[in-house]
DNA sequence: GGGCTGATTTGCT
DNA sequence: GCAAATCAGCCCG
């Protein structure tokens, strides 16, 4: 088990990170969010907000982009790709699983970058409730609870009422991580993106080298 | 630890 | 009608 203590939720919302970082491009940004933290608030609910770092995403770039949603031209369902930089792009796959993305790039062109893993930094008890856990505590490691993002979003109560959602608040942030609770320096691995069949060449997925929350290796 | 498979819904062709 | 930016459960070793 990790040393970190649990946030604070105040504390761990006074380094709101300015929807201008969603401006650069894709690929940075999808670098530069490992190590920040984010934070879903559910509306009516404090009490079970939750935050987790970042140390695993994958960048869409955007229609050119095989893998990206955005191939296929804008849809309802892609519609908040193709808007301003810095909302949070929320989608459901697979019969079961939703999926979070910060949207980057300028309004009128689609790209996104995939959160797919982070590490639990408050309400864990939460999350560990909503993923269903909570009859094996202390038999089912931290890890599994946000090491996938369809898992990350279950923990977080992430869903569809989220899409659209400003990164910047009330209801979800991405923060600079407060110093006590940051990892300590790390590389960033940057390899191939996973769970798609176009475009699975490029190497768009980046993840914190030796984080044991990260999805896979 | 790794590989295979069923679950289950939405959105697009 | 089918593929999908996934996961859990099961088998095997």
């Amino acid at each position: 088990m990790s040393s970190l203590q649990e946030a604070s939720l105040p504390g761990i919302l006074s380094g709101v990170i300015p929807s201008a970082f969603y401006e650069q491009s894709t690929l940075e940004i999808a670098r530069q969010l490992l190590g920040k933290t984010l934070v879903v608030i559910p509306e009516g609910d404090e009490s079970r907000a939750t935050a987790g770092i970042i140390v695993e995403t994958e960048g869409y770039v955007g229609p050119e982009d095989p893998a990206c949603h955005a191939y296929v031209g804008r849809t309802r369902r892609n519609d908040i790709m193709w808007g301003p930089p810095g909302l949070a792009y929320v989608y459901f796959t697979y019969g079961n699983h939703w999926m979070i993305n910060a949207v980057t790039g300028p309004d009128g062109y689609a790209a996104a970058a995939l959160i797919r893993a982070v590490q639990p930094v408050l309400g864990v008890e939460t999350m560990r409730d909503r993923r269903g856990l909570h009859l094996l505590k202390g038999k089912v490691e931290d890890r599994q609870l946000t090491n996938g993002p369809g898992k990350l979003c279950q923990a977080m109560g992430i869903n569809g009422s989220y899409n659209g959602q400003p990164l910047t608040g009330p209801r979800l942030y991405i923060v600079e991580t407060p110093l006590s609770l940051q990892l300590p320096p790390f590389e960033v691995v940057e390899t191939t993106r996973i769970g798609i069949s176009r475009g699975k060449d490029f190497p768009w997925r980046y993840y914190v080298k030796g984080n044991r929350y990260v999805s896979r290796l």
